[in-house]
RNA sequence: CGGGGAGUGGCGCAGUCUGGUAGCGCACCCGGCUGGGGGCCGGGCGGUCGCAGGUUCAAAUCCUGUCUCCCCGACCA
C-alpha cells in the first residue's frame, strides 16, 4: 500500500514524441511502462500491479475448468522445432551456445508441451490433460508497434488441452471457450468472439477474442449477433462485399478497428505425430494425442483496457484492472491538521484491506489530481481543509469524473469502509 | 522487407541551411511565498550534441561510414 512519496511512479506531462496510439502515450506518461529497446518494455511496479490483476482473473478462470498450472523454459533446443518444422519460422529467434548447440526462443509452447506430453502420456487413462502457464515468449517481429501492443517479448498465458480424439478434443475446446467468455467479462472489456482464421496449418477451426480500440491492427465487422475478422467475412459465403461496405442477409455490417487479445485453436494431431505424443487405447492400439492451445496476452487486455476508457484526462480504468482501489490525495503542508486526517485515513483504508495510493507529497493540488486522474484509479478521494470544515470525505468518480456523495470523516472504521467498498461495487 | 522521419541534460524542443565559448520550457536540488485544479519569486545542478573516421586554425553544424528509434505499408503459425 505504497505512499507516493515513496513509489516508483514516473509520470510525464508530455507524452514520448513519437508515439501515436493513445494507450502507447498515456502507460508511459502514467509511468506503467518504460522502453528498452524497440518493443522490449519494461512494466513499472504501478503497471505491473494491473498486468497482474488481468493474470489473476485469467488463472482463477483457468483453474476452475480443470486447467494445471505449470512452467515451461524459454530457452529451448532447437530439435522439437526442427521435428514440427517450426525451426523456418522468420520471427523464431535462433542462437547457438559455447559449445555450439543449436537452441532457440520460444515463441509459443506447442513443442516444449508436446515432448512432455510424449513422455508422460502412455495411456488413454492419463487423459485427457489441460496444461497451462505463464511465460514470456520471443518473437522477431518485423516491426514492433504501439508500445505495448506490438512487442518482441511479452507474457502470454498459453494453455493445452490433450483428449483421446476428436470429438473429447471439442469437449476441451468448448471448456476453453466458457472460460475465454468469463475471463473477458471480468475485464470489464468491450469484446468480441469471433471466428478465427483457421491458417495454412491445422484447418480444424478456431476463434479469436478481439477488443474494439482505435489502435486496433485487425477489423471486425459486426452486426446484430454476427462478428468476424474481415478476412473471414471476406471469405464467406454469406457475406457480401459491395464496394468498401459489408452485407449480410441484406443488413450492412459496421467496420471496427481491433486488436486481438485472445486466440484458441484446434490443433489436431499437427505436434502429436511429428513428436510421438500417442497413447494406447482400450484395444492396446497406439493413438497420436488430438491438441488444442489457447492463448491469451495480459498486456494486450491492459493496453485494450486504456484504449477503450480513456479520456482527455487520462486513463479510466475498469474496476477489475485498476492499480489501486483507491488514490487518496492529501492536501496541504505535511504536519497540517488536515494533513493528519489524511494519513489517519490512509491508515484505516490500509488496515480495512483497501488497495490504496497515497499522495503524501508536498505538491500542489492542481498537480495532484491531476495525476490521480492521468493514473485513472476508479475512485478518488480528497482530504483537506475543506474536509475538515464540512467533515466529509470528498469522493470523485473517476469514470465520469463527477462527485460521489461524501463520506463522514468521524466514525467508526467499519461504516468508513462499507460505505467505500459500496461505491467500489457500484462500478463497471 | 519497401517508403518516410528522427537521434542535442530525465522529458519536450531550438540551434545544423550560412562552422567560431551549447540554449529554451518542463522536471530536479536549495531558500521563501502559496495551499481545492499542473501556482509565484530568487538561486543552483546536469549535456565530450548516437557512435566511428575524415576535412578544417576551429565541427552539434560540412563529408563518409555505421548504430539506434519512430511512423506508414507488407508481414503477424
Amino acid at each position: 500500500m505504497p505512499r507516493l512519496s515513496q513509489y516508483m511512479l514516473p509520470t510525464e506531462k508530455q507524452a514520448p514524441a513519437d508515439a501515436e496510439a493513445i494507450s502507447h502515450k498515456l502507460m508511459v506518461r502514467a509511468g506503467l511502462i518504460r522502453q528498452m529497446g524497440a518493443g522490449m518494455w519494461t512494466w513499472l511496479p504501478a503497471g505491473w500491479r494491473v498486468h497482474q490483476n488481468v493474470v489473476q482473473i485469467v488463472r482463477e478462470e483457468m483453474d476452475a475448468i480443470g486447467g494445471q498450472e505449470m512452467l515451461m523454459p524459454v530457452l529451448q533446443p532447437a530439435e522439437p522445432w526442427r521435428k514440427t518444422g517450426r525451426i523456418e519460422i522468420d520471427e523464431l529467434f535462433k542462437l547457438s551456445d559455447r559449445k555450439g548447440s543449436e537452441l532457440v526462443l520460444a515463441m509459443t509452447h506447442e513443442e516444449a508441451v508436446t515432448f512432455h506430453a510424449a513422455q508422460t502420456i502412455r495411456s488413454y487413462r492419463d487423459l485427457p490433460q489441460i496444461l497451462y502457464h505463464f511465460q514470456v515468449k520471443e518473437r522477431d517481429e518485423p516491426r514492433p508497434r504501439a508500445g505495448v501492443l506490438r512487442t518482441r517479448e511479452f507474457v502470454m498465458k498459453d494453455s493445452y488441452s490433450f483428449d483421446r480424439d476428436q470429438a473429447r478434443m471439442e469437449e476441451r475446446y468448448a471448456l476453453h471457450v466458457g472460460a475465454y467468455d468469463r475471463m473477458m467479462q471480468r475485464t470489464g472489456l468491450r469484446w468480441y468472439r469471433v471466428e478465427g482464421d483457421v491458417g495454412m496449418m491445422g484447418g480444424l477451426g478456431a476463434h479469436e477474442y478481439m477488443a474494439p480500440c482505435p489502435a486496433g491492427e485487425d477489423e471486425v465487422v459486426l452486426a446484430d449477433g454476427y462478428a468476424a475478422n474481415v478476412e473471414v467475412a471476406t471469405n464467406s459465403p454469406d457475406v457480401e462485399k459491395i464496394g468498401e461496405d459489408y452485407f449480410k442477409d441484406g443488413v450492412r455490417l459496421t467496420l471496427e478497428p481491433a486488436i486481438e487479445i485472445g486466440n484458441i485453436f484446434k490443433l489436431g494431431t499437427r505436434y502429436s505425430v511429428p513428436l510421438g505424443a500417442t497413447y494406447l487405447d482400450e484395444q492396446g492400439e497406439e493413438r497420436p494425442v488430438w491438441m488444442a492451445s489457447y492463448g491469451i496476452g495480459p498486456a494486450r487486455i491492459v493496453a485494450a483496457a486504456v484504449e477503450q476508457y480513456a479520456d482527455e484526462h487520462g486513463i479510466s480504468w475498469p474496476r477489475a484492472l485498476a492499480p489501486f482501489q483507491v488514490h487518496l490525495v492529501g492536501l496541504g503542508k505535511p504536519g497540517t491538521p488536515e494533513r493528519d486526517a489524511a494519513d489517519a485515513l490512509y491508515r484505516t483504508l490500509s488496515e480495512g484491506g483497501i488497495d490504496t495510493l497515497y499522495d503524501d507529497r508536498d505538491l500542489g493540488p492542481g498537480e495532484k489530481f491531476a495525476e490521480a486522474e492521468l493514473l485513472g484509479c476508479p475512485l478518488r478521494l480528497t482530504v483537506g481543509r475543506r474536509t475538515l470544515e464540512s467533515g466529509e470525505i470528498e469522493v470523485q468518480v473517476r469514470r465520469a469524473r463527477v462527485q460521489a456523495p461524501g463520506i463522514p470523516l468521524e466514525g467508526e472504521p467499519d461504516g468508513l469502509l462499507r460505505a467505500v467498498d459500496e461505491l467500489w461495487r457500484s462500478l463497471l
